[in-house]
DNA sequence: CGAACCCTTGACAGAAATCAACTAAGGTGG
DNA sequence: CCACCTTAGTTGATTTCTGTCAAGGGTTCG
């Protein structure tokens, strides 16, 4: 792996406290790989041999079942996933491809059992990152349980336009099609929520995601910090999602 | 809290291997309580001051949103829960409640934290338990989405017969709406769901679930160990379903 | 330029929620 | 002990939501 990748690693809530020599201990035992578009990095039910770290690029977590697949989570750089399955030394529970051409890094999972194990701080950092991770689901599920696809598509919007600092106009993330199956629609019935949000302060030009009135958008989407999250980036400015 | 119930605790992954120091400290700043069924224990939304222990009883994890409201795990003795807010400092993502007369340890949050800071072994144990409610919540999420209601009743069913050694009869461990808002529908569609298995090789006698054809109803469900969870207690006695 | 592929739209079918009515069981209070 | 009330569960009728199938427009990429 190159050497600037480090700090970048380092930034990491997971690697920031823990001890220099144990973080390079684990640097050393990584690999690092540039994969190209759509292509399968983990298949579910597999050992899970390898923490992996997004450097640059997309991943997609998604799962199968019989012929039907769905989006779990989309993860973008800096940050790890399956983190759960590495610790438990079970298999993946999801499978992982790239969306876009992406930078990975691989972190042996019995280099990484073993840290946590030398390295109390790393631990806690363990901790803390599952946590999150684990609330992060719950909420998917919630979103899944609690609201109609229209209310999560409603949401969506409203909270990506918030994370963009109450922005009224941003570029969706990702394909149509990926972000319904994340909330968990199929593209049609994406497409057919977005325009039946018309009516309700929302338009759409391409990939550009307009809110014509926040108000109206606000009552259909009930932001909930128990469910979206946290309005943790409000004021910052998302990644290129600001504008016009 | 009671001298008897340490030794309960004491068996549990999360405790069983930190410091006996450790434990005990932890164990005094512990409240014991009883509480009558339907109790409202947690509320989501409040900030997570204690780590909740059933000793006795049966408590459900619930999430509500606008006015609606939905199950999301069960939790029998002995367990925790509510672990990863108690580890964020942050607020409970769902509620809890009491489904009978249950009796609960609920230990400081603070002390917990300032716990698996001291002692590596504590830190280890939070680090699987964490990892295992993750993969819990995943597996939940991940069926919420890729099974019909009709295919998830049939998969929780099969799943308790061979949690109860493959016993073509068992009892139901819950009120059926209380299954129902688990399994993620109402109560009317539960029903009407076991109905419909009828000719998949489930027959139902009040609370007592009867498997008819065992082949009929494994296709229909089409169990997976990466939703369903692993067949680790098949062969096993499950408690009290076994039947008839 | 053609071949994919994404997105949208329409028509339809199936799944699931809602509303309403009814039964049965359990608990309460007279 | 019984009448009464409450509640869980079931069933039917209906509406709403969602997925499926099919077709067409637009874009990208080889």
């Amino acid at each position: 792996m190159r050497e600037e990748d480090k700090p970048e690693i380092r930034k990491l809530l997971l690697f920031r406290t823990m001890s220099p020599e144990n973080f390079e201990r684990l640097m050393q035992a990584a690999y690092a790989h540039s994969f190209p578009a759509q292509l399968e990095l983990i298949r579910q039910g597999e050992p899970a041999d390898f923490l992996h770290i997004v450097m640059e690029g997309t991943v997609e977590l998604f799962s199968g079942w019989r012929d039907r697949e769905t989006a779990m989570a989309v993860v973008r750089p800096v940050s790890t996933f399956i983190l759960a399955a590495c610790i438990k030394d079970a298999p993946y529970l999801m499978s992982a491809r790239t969306v876009e051409k992406s930078r990975i890094i691989m972190i042996p999972s019995k280099d990484l059992r073993a840290t946590f194990r030398l390295d109390p701080e790393f631990a806690v950092s363990t901790i803390t990152e599952l946590a999150n991770c684990y609330r992060s689901v719950v909420r998917h599920a919630k979103g899944l349980k609690l609201r109609t696809s229209r209310e999560r598509v409603a949401a969506y919007i409203y909270r990506q336009s918030s994370i963009a600092g109450n922005a009224v106009s941003f570029v969706l993330p990702m394909e149509k099609r990926l972000l319904a199956s994340l909330l968990g629609m199929t593209p049609e019935n994406f497409s057919r929520a977005i325009k039946s949000l018309q009516s309700d302060g929302v338009a759409m030009d391409g990939m550009r995601i307009i809110i014509t009135n926040m108000k109206l958008l606000e009552a259909v989407a009930g932001p909930d910090a128990l469910i979206d999250g946290p309005d943790t980036n409000a004021g910052h400015f998302g990644s290129g999602l600001t504008g016009p």
